[in-house]
RNA sequence: GGAUGUGUAGCUCAGCUGGUUAGAGCGUUCGCUUCACACGCGAGAGGCCGGGGGUUCGAGUCCCUCCACAUCCA
């Protein structure tokens, strides 16, 4: 599929050439031409190893697009461009993230409504509002079906799409925009539910009815990949519990939940409490008898010493209730209130009417406050509460503490429970390349840290369904044991819309019929499956791969940011270990995230977010490449529009000099032989070096180092060689001379624009285009064999240093460097002279030393200086 | 508290396995209509390489320690 670099043909170069309208120009040539199109027939009768396969990040369409993704999505468009060079099939799809509560939640406030499931489906609705939506209250928004809702969820995120697509056309990402999926079409749903199946089938994936955390805003289980620990203000009310031997004290945040109180526990280290364990106490107001044990995880240092056990105040309650086997007296119900009727345990207790007049139904908030006041009344609290600040487990998108609730749902194994697993998916993360290498601590760090398995029901609307239906009993009460599972060609279903084979929809919901589980998956449940999805792993249907899949599948190539390693990297690990037993690719290469100014991470709460349109706008797609292309992989970076700008002059002089550089002419026949002077021998020297650096930059996943190499060539060359040059590729020292520059000319200028296309698509093909048919991306990465051999890279630099020091004689007298230096002498080392002697024609001709040059040799190591030097400056034309 | 990373010129960053006088770009200062480019060209100034200790003939680079910042996890 690469092509060589085609004959040269006659230059067709605009008079002034500009980055004006390049983006629109080659946009469309390349879409036009399938110049990024993956040859699927060509990868499938080919070898892998020919394919550098792209696991995409698809972006949540429903986000706003920010410079974080013009950053990454540049890192890995480079890497792809190189690869594609490099003669690599590269199979770079695109997708979209569509799952989900970001949508849901903007789609709610786009169109003013809220899902609700017990309504029925209108086929003519029309949402309220377009974008227009005055109000985000609750209480505002119109309740839709859930199906109704899912369709708002496509045609919003279809729109939002658009948005993303033409920046990252605009940027010029070589992906194959012919390679799409979204996570919620019908193939990724079948994927994610066919993946689902074979995990049930293996016993990858079960159902649990356990203590889980829940979020009560959006009345849904959360995982602890979703958790975020923040500070939040609570108090430390001591309250006395009753025993044999007088008052004992405790320290809690959470008196609400003494109606729960199951223990209490302290270190078993603490001698303060050793004559307490294994009594009992009292509880204060429902006189509950509950047992003093000691466990290792109460902090003696904490409040006073002695917890207080409830069902559930936090993950140490889970714990303590696992492990000492406590009782359950759950009174915290889905939605965050306490539940109406007097719970059984409190059925007889002097508390009862307590409970049932000021405690029943209300938010664990204003519970707090009540009983915190019967406390008072009984004399049971001691002091004041007194304020602190303490950390409470959020659902990263949530605004409530999360409350812990027992509640049924799927699971699948991720390591957290079992050893075993746990040190093979360690081990898996050594089978990936991270770039660089210190990321994988992350996902060490994460994956040994786990406690739990990998909670995949979320209490969602559009989303993958789980697809599973349960019997119903006699009673009508479902068989959780048996669940029903459809077929794998049947997929994608919708349990809550469809029946399960063997079963009619007039039986749903009735004794001995069916339910469908209520269910979708966790986001993360389906974009773990990005590989599978994309290079076709669930085929059409039928059980069998496409055969394509074989040939991408473990990818190259991960990309992402480094804040979703323990999310999207784990997941789609622990995925593709189950499914595959392999890593789901080679590579994972980890982007930074954009910094402000100030060091802080732009974020929209901040207000220094900037949009990428105009960036991309003001400063041109091959600039704000170049910015992102300046940072490295795992290195946050600052927003530096000063970098655009040096981007953009990089650009404009790849323009201006390659015009130059070809104006002197064509050039025809075996360019290399023609390449006779020492100095042309020489530049192309350095280029070969260049060469050489730019590709193990990128051979090392270090574009960085790969342009900085190309980069400080380019100027080199444009500012002392073109110099020198010009005068003899005009033809002032006779054709052969001439021909030899204009040939290092052609030579150097092709190998530039390849070494500098993957950074900067639009500028290099616009040049290539002067000069060749076809596509500079789709030319071979250049090579040093191409270059002649045996040039002296010294010599360009001894010359160099000649010219300089000439250039900074007329910098001080302050005159034009059109000056003539009729007399001077230059002192270098003996080695140094003689290189600059086999270029005194050129360095004449470029330092306008019209008459007496000498040479004078000086000490070794020595800089080249100048003496005994005369100017005569150019007269001022008479105006 | 633990893990990881960062700390080099006013700013953004190079400096790989220790080796001459620490580099680049931007900015700044001083110049220059030089026939590709004034979105240009040339030249200059600017650094106790976060602090302290150690290893070494030699440390920006290796080790220890402290400080500051960032991210992730408790």
């Amino acid at each position: 599929m690469t092509e060589h670099p085609p004959a040269p043909r006659a230059a067709a170069i605009p008079e002034r050439p500009s980055l004006e309208g390049l983006e629109e120009k080659w946009g469309t040539v390349w879409a036009q031409q399938g110049t990024y199109a993956f040859d699927r027939e060509a990868a499938l009768a080919g070898e892998r190893a020919e394919v550098f396969s792209i696991d995409t990040p698809p972006p949540t369409a429903s986000g706003s697009l920010h410079m974080g993704h013009v950053f990454s999505y540049t890192h890995t468009d480079c890497m792809a461009r190189y690869k594609r060079m490099r003669g690599l099939r590269v199979f770079y799809p695109i997708g979209w993230d569509d799952n989900g509560l970001p949508t849901e939640k903007r789609v709610q406030n786009y169109y003013g409504v809220r899902g609700d499931a017990s309504l029925p489906y209108d086929p003519g609705f029309e949402p309220p509002f377009r974008g227009n939506a005055k109000s985000t209250k609750a209480a505002d928004e119109m309740p839709i079906s859930r199906q109704n809702f899912i369709e708002l969820c496509d045609e919003l995120t279809v729109e939002d799409e658009k948005a993303f697509e033409s920046l990252f056309r605009r940027l010029g990402f070589s992906l194959d925009w012919d390679i799409s999926y979204r996570t919620v079409d019908d193939h990724s749903r079948a994927t994610s539910q066919q993946a689902f199946l074979r995990n049930v089938a293996r016993g990858e994936a079960y159902q649990s009815e356990a203590p889980g955390l829940w979020d009560v805003t959006f009345q849904t289980a959360v995982a602890q990949a979703e958790l975020e620990a923040r500070d939040y203000p609570g108090a430390y009310h001591r309250v006395a519990f009753h025993g044999t031997d007088g008052p004992v004290y405790i320290e809690t945040t959470r008196p609400e939940l003494i109606p729960s109180c199951v223990a209490l526990i302290a270190h078993p280290d603490d001698e303060r409490y050793h004559a307490l364990i294994g009594s009992s106490v009292r509880t204060p107001l429902f006189d509950v008898e509950v047992p003093v044990l000691a466990h290792p995880s109460a902090e003696m240092d904490k409040g006073a010493g002695i917890a207080m056990c409830c069902t559930f105040g936090d993950l140490t309650d889970v714990l303590w209730w696992r492990e000492l086997r406590l009782p359950t007296r759950s009174v915290v119900t889905r939605t965050g209130r306490l539940q109406s009727e007097v719970p059984p345990w409190l059925a007889s207790s002097p508390g009862a009417a307590l409970y049932a007049e000021r405690l029943g139904g209300k938010t664990a908030f204003s519970a707090r406050t009540a009983l915190v006041e019967a406390l008072r009344e009984s004399g049971d609290l001691d002091g004041e509460p007194t304020p602190t600040q303490r950390k409470a487990n959020f659902y990263e998108r949530g605004e409530k503490p999360l409350e812990i609730v027992t509640t049924r749902q799927w699971y699948i194994r991720n390591g957290g429970r079992e050893r075993e697993l746990n040190a093979r998916l360690v081990a898996q993360g050594r089978e990936i390349e991270f770039h660089p290498a210190f990321m994988r601590s992350r996902y060490t760090n994460w994956v040994e840290g786990l406690n739990g398995d990998w909670l995949v029901s979320r209490q969602r609307f559009f989303g993958v369904p789980i697809p599973v239906w349960y019997p119903l009993d006699a009673d009508g009460e479902p068989d959780h044991d048996h669940p029903i599972l459809p077929a794998e060609s049947d997929l994608p279903v919708d349990p809550a819309a469809q029946a399960p084979p063997g079963y009619t929809d007039d039986q749903r919901g009735v004794p001995g019929g069916f339910v469908g589980d209520p269910d979708v998956l966790d986001t993360w449940a389906t974009s773990s499956l990005t590989p599978q999805i994309a290079g076709g792993w669930r085929g059409a249907g039928s059980g069998e791969p496409d055969p394509l899949f074989a040939k991408v599948f473990p990818m190259d190539l991960r990309p992402q940011a480094h804040d979703i390693i323990r999310t999207w990297l784990f997941a789609t690990v622990v995925r593709a270990f189950h499914e595959h037993g392999t890593v789901p690719w080679t590579n994972a290469a980890i982007s930074g995230w954009i910094l402000d100014p100030d060091r802080k991470k732009m974020s929209k709460s901040k207000g220094n977010v900037v949009t990428p349109e105009d960036v991309v706008r003001e400063h041109s797609a091959d600039a704000v490449r170049y910015w992102a292309a300046s940072g490295r992989l795992g290195t946050d970076a600052a927003y530096d529009v000063g970098q655009m700008k040096v981007g953009r002059r990089l650009a404009i002089k790849v323009l201006n000099a390659s015009k130059f550089a070809l104006s002197f002419g064509d050039v025809e026949g075996d360019l290399a032989a023609q390449v006779t002077d020492p100095l042309d021998r020489s530049v192309l020297a350095v280029l070969r070096e260049v060469v050489e650096r730019a590709t193990a930059g990128f051979e090392a996943w270090d574009y960085t180092r790969s342009l900085e190499a190309t980069e400080t060539f380019f100027w080199t060359f444009c500012d002392d060689y073109l110099e020198l040059v010009k005068d003899r590729a005009y033809g002032s020292r006779g054709e052969a001379a001439a021909a030899s520059a204009r040939a290092t000319l052609r030579l150097a200028l092709d190998v530039v624009l390849r070494l500098l296309a993957p950074v900067l698509p639009y500028v290099t093909e616009e040049v290539w285009s002067w000069t060749h048919e076809g596509s500079v991306h789709r030319a071979s990465w250049p090579s040093v064999q191409e270059l002649p051999d045996g040039g002296d890279p010294a010599l360009l630099e001894a010359v160099g240093a000649a010219l300089a020091v000439v250039r900074k004689a007329k910098s001080e007298a302050k005159v034009g460097m059109r000056a003539e230096v009729p007399t001077a002498t230059l002192v270098a080392p003996a080695r140094v002279l003689d290189l600059v002697r086999a270029a005194e024609a050129d360095l004449r001709a470029a330092g306008r030393l019209t008459g007496r040059l000498e040479y004078a040799e000086g000490a070794d190591g020595a800089e080249v200086a100048a003496r005994d030097l005369e100017l005569v400056p150019v007269a001022k034309p008479a105006r």
